[in-house]
DNA sequence: ATTAGCTTTTTTTTT
DNA sequence: AAAAGCTAAT
């Protein structure tokens, strides 16, 4: 049965799909149903009798890819499944992995994270001695990121008189050398980290021809989404491996670039019309996701950016609501509001809470909307923050896997050789670095001999933990990732230590381990799944992102909390942009150049284009940073929206005006439509005066009135001595009894 | 060798 | 406010 196109689609996204042979490029407004476009372009490719193993469509997000794998599924079937689609890196890390030593690597290379990156860093810059107040890391390796984006070999690197000049005038002379020894302890330890999956394919592209031209021949069609957000490594990536077929097609919009800090290129864009002359332009300008008021909105915004190409996103829908902005005293009472806000709309509308998003600009804002959102039992879920695989628990485990599979993991190797603690101390550890530094051996050949470099007193446990490791290795090569990982993760004595541990953060690890193993059972179960080694688990999880993952662990509606950056390409009924402050967003570090807040409107422009009915701003007057409550002022992309499609919306309270008590938010405003909060902790109406001072409380005996600082005034009824520390039982007259530790309870002896 | 308690620093954004 | 790093005590 043949597709009908063209009632499927407008006239414009049915060209842009009847166009597959030969470059073509689509620049898709937000909402404009790119996805759409994708999913049918292939799907017509596949009804033209393409082998879906020839096409590789390369997504921005393993979420992106798996969504349109689905969709695709739908259209044509089974056949999907053999599509190569998937993120740049995740795509090729798997070439890599079947090509590594035609480039020196093994093929059971390890995926280094940004905190591995960031830690080898560290002790690169200790071990040259240079002060790590100049040579942060994470600024370092954002300088290493760059030049690797760029292409920029070690030996280019220290020969580019440019680039010297630049690292003298920051002051970081060095620069060259830390990228040098970083580039080759990565070699060593068979490691590669995100920057160098893209690299190194560029590497291997350009040294082994035979190896371009298999991939070549694979890959006939070539499709690349959100290309506004591709940096050069991967744009020459792309242009390599369709140079022989030239049926390349590329998705942009170059108002959603937002990810220049990761070496995005927007030229890559302007580079695609000159590389292929013979280039189909597609445009797709009618937004189908959101009224016309938000799509105005969106419009008025972008306008004011001065480099961007030509395009009139439109909708047909009806008008909608107006913007609506809301004011608040303190980053408190914005989540307040906000949740409220959703509360009211999801009664009144008889919505789901999956339809509502909260956004901001960095994830340490979504504290306050989680406290707000919990006091009135608003269920909720967070994209993305620390991700479920940067937990300490799972880092451990997992770093346990990687040394299994790869020995010359030099950081699963340090991250674990005193874990669970084992009687290698600092000073041991020192010492075989020292020794693989000076033998130019790896840190793993040293440990695994440590009995001819130490004393065996102490070489035994480094011996004894080698030893442990090698056993592993022999169980992956014989087991699936299931049954590798749970014996080892019993037999390494972490499920045992986990398990001892009965706090309640204790208890939280031990699932969390739980839920690891949990999900490397459900990747070996997986009937589809041809490879299920350790290794192909390990290459996997590697590039898998928390967004990726949240989709799956859904359990029932939920409002979903996220960074701008997460939302991108996703859409919903109601969206909350809050934090619409000076300094926040747009943010501090990118006011300074125009090219910078140009990017900032960009993804401004983003969050906007994201909601389909309604559009909630907020911003707040005063909110904590570091610690202590700053003001702040409201943004100036607030002035930039058309105020004609704004309904300012203030507090019916008083508002933060002079004079005001700065505990005012302490005291809430009950709005009737809301019931009262949900407290878990005891009310403390109690405020301790200033001048309260805390007694030396060491004398203290029963029967004496003291007072306390959040719970008022009590006599303490019973004294208890445990351990060396003092147990005090006091009956607070207003929140009642309460046991403290005297060592750590703060009490002004009253008498 | 290990731990507890102290001080300092840290915040963009993500593969 | 929280994590990470450092010093001192066990």
């Amino acid at each position: 049965m043949a597709l009908d196109y063209f009632s499927l689609l407008n006239p414009s996204q049915a060209a842009a799909v009847m166009q597959t042979e030969g470059p073509c490029m689509i620049i898709a407004g937000a909402g404009s149903g790119k996805t759409r476009v994708l999913t049918y372009r292939i799907a017509h490719l596949l009804e033209k009798g393409v082998d879906p193993f020839n096409i590789l469509a390369l997504t921005f997000t393993n979420k992106a890819a798996k969504e349109m794998r689905a969709r695709v599924e739908k259209v044509v079937g089974p056949e999907a499944k053999n599509l190569w689609m998937g993120t740049f890196h995740s795509v090729f890390a798997k070439i890599l992995r079947t090509e590594a030593d035609k480039i020196g690597y093994p093929r059971s290379f390890t995926i280094y994270d940004s905190q591995d990156s960031k830690t080898l860093l560290g002790q690169i810059i200790k071990e040259l001695e240079l002060d790590d107040k100049i040579y942060k890391p994470n600024a370092v390796l954002g300088r290493i990121s760059d030049a690797k984006n760029k292409l920029i070999s070690v030996a280019q690197y220290l020969a580019d008189p440019g680039i010297k000049a630049d690292d003298e005038a920051s002051m970081k002379p060095k620069m060259g050398a830390i990228y040098q020894q970083y580039y080759q302890r990565c070699f060593k330890a068979g490691a590669m980290d995100f920057d160098d999956l893209l690299f190194n394919t560029n590497v291997l592209f350009k040294d082994h021809t035979d190896v371009l031209n298999k991939y070549q021949h694979k890959f006939r069609y070539v499709m690349v989404d959100e290309y506004q957000d591709t940096n050069y490594s991967q744009y020459l990536i792309t242009r390599k491996l369709a140079a022989k077929e030239r049926n390349i097609c590329v998705v942009g919009d170059d108002a959603q670039s937002i990810y220049a800090f990761r070496g995005a290129d927007i030229t890559n864009i302007l580079n695609f019309e000159k590389d292929y002359p013979e280039l189909e332009v597609f445009k797709l300008e009618q937004n189908y996701r959101s009224t016309k008021n938000i799509v105005w909105a969106a419009n008025s915004v972008i306008k004011n950016n001065q480099a961007q190409l030509r395009k009139d996103v439109f909708s047909e829908n009806e008008e909608g609501h107006l913007i609506e902005v809301l004011k608040a005293a303190s980053d408190n009472e914005e989540g307040k509001l906000v949740a409220n806000s959703i509360f009211e709309e999801k009664m009144n509308n008889h919505l789901s809470y999956d339809n509502f998003a909260i956004l901001y600009r960095t994830n340490a804002q979504s504290r306050a909307m989680e406290e707000s959102l919990r006091k009135l039992n608003i269920k909720y879920k967070i994209v993305g923050g620390l991700s479920f695989y940067q937990r300490k628990e799972i880092k451990d485990l997992v770093a346990y896997l990687r040394l299994t599979v790869n020995q010359n993991d030099e950081q699963a190797l340090r991250r674990v050789i005193n874990y669970p603690k084992r009687g290698i101390g600092d000073t041991t550890i020192s010492k075989l670095i020292n020794v693989a530094e000076e033998s130019n051996h790896t840190l793993w050949e040293v440990v695994s001999h440590a009995d001819q470099f130490l004393a065996a007193r102490v070489s035994n446990p480094v011996v004894g933990f080698a030893e442990k490791i090698k056993s592993y290795t022999v169980v992956a090569g014989k087991e699936d990732a299931f049954e590798a990982a749970k014996f080892i993760a019993k037999n390494s004595g972490m499920l045992e230590e986990m398990f001892a541990d009965k706090t309640i953060e204790g208890l939280s690890r031990y699932e969390n381990l739980q839920e690891l193993l949990n999900g490397i059972k459900e990747y070996t179960d997986d009937p589809e799944r041809d490879d299920k080694s350790l290794g192909a688990f390990l290459q996997d999880i590697a590039l898998v992102t928390d967004s990726d993952l949240k989709d799956a662990a859904q359990d029932g509606e939920a409002v979903t909390l996220m960074t701008i950056h997460s939302a991108k390409g996703l859409e919903f009924r109601n969206v909350y942009i809050v934090g619409m402050e000076e300094n926040l967003f747009p943010s501090q570090m990118m006011i300074t150049s125009r090219k910078d807040l140009e990017e900032e409107r960009r993804l401004f422009y983003v969050a906007i284009t994201r909601a389909e009915k309604k559009l909630t701003l907020s911003y707040a007057t005063s909110r904590y940073q570091w610690g202590n409550l700053r003001s702040a002022e409201k943004s100036r992309f607030l002035d930039e929206v058309d105020p004609a499609f704004l309904n300012f919306k203030f507090a019916a309270g008083p508002g933060p005006g002079a004079g005001e008590s700065p505990f005012q938010h302490v005291f809430e405003r009950r709005s009737n439509l809301v019931a009262a909060p949900v407290r878990k902790t005891t009310p403390t109406n109690y405020v301790a005066p200033a001048d309260f001072k805390p007694s030396d409380t060491s004398n203290l005996t029963a029967g004496q009135r003291v007072e306390h600082p959040k719970f008022g005034f009590g006599t303490v009824a019973q004294l208890e001595v445990q351990q060396g520390t003092t147990k005090a039982t006091i009956p607070f007259e207003e929140v009642g009894e309460k046991v403290l530790l005297l060592s750590f309870a703060k009490l002004r002896v009253l008498g």
